[in-house]
DNA sequence: ATAATATATTCATTATGGCGAATATGTCAT
DNA sequence: ATGACATATTCGCCATAATGAATATATTAT
């Protein structure tokens, strides 16, 4: 394949509102499917077909964890990239870190009574 | 739109082969339709579509010339980064600069007998 | 005014990609 | 083994975008 047509599925790959916002929320770190689907908004069915898309493009990684899955940047230099096409946009890419605050239904630590399980939590 | 519907946009924009092809052959010059059209091997109605939605997307600025219509990137920027995306696919970025030895067949100068015609030439 | 040329626009067709529904797979708890 | 849960996969539908053919517009030359 040439080198253009890679760099344009890279971009086309990436040029899609959902994608981004996935690509941003898991930005340095790990992040587990059922906290995007919580953060996202998105269908569960959906975000899957994102993620194995992203995955076939060779930029994300998965590691299974128990029944999690977690997903991380292959490249960080993606990020560049968003923060590069934001900039040329003259407007502010959106810090989407999910780990701090996320309010995913199944990883509710510290969160409303009741609940208590450390599902979502990387366990070794 | 939100920042990232914006994002979205312009990397879809961007997103495709002869897109890609089209800037990159404009690079950081001023380049007029013929020699697009002679260099890429597009059909020119299909090009002049790309060039349009370029510059719908406010990438490409127009500057008429006679007959002739040159085209130039609005922002470097743009050229950063399909040199990032290159580097994320670690594949080389073509440099097409088609100043130098178009054979575009209008635009034959110092070329092949009989054919003087300094057409598509910046004439001011 | 007419012809020739450079580029743009319109329209119909086709291909591509995202989405929803349904189902499958893999892992853990019992 | 069974059930519950997290995630993946498949499939059909629909919207969007690319393509090709034809035509229009603008500019220069005659």
């Amino acid at each position: 394949m040439s080198s253009i047509k890679q760099v344009a599925a890279l971009l086309q790959t990436i040029g899609q509102e959902s994608r981004l916002q996935i690509l941003l929320a898991i930005g340095e770190g790990e992040t587990c499917v059922c906290h995007l689907e919580a953060m996202l908004g998105l269908r569960q069915a959906t975000l899957s077909q994102h993620l194995m898309a992203l995955r076939e493009a060779g930029l994300l990684e998965a590691r299974r964890q128990g029944r999690f899955i977690h997903y991380r940047l292959n490249d960080p230099r993606l990020l560049a990239i968003l923060r590069q096409a934001a900039d040329v946009q003259g407007v502010p890419l959106p810090e989407l870190s999910p780990s701090p605050d996320c309010n995913c239904p199944n990883c509710s630590k510290e969160k409303g009574p009741g609940n208590n399980s450390s599902r979502c939590e990387v366990r070794s």
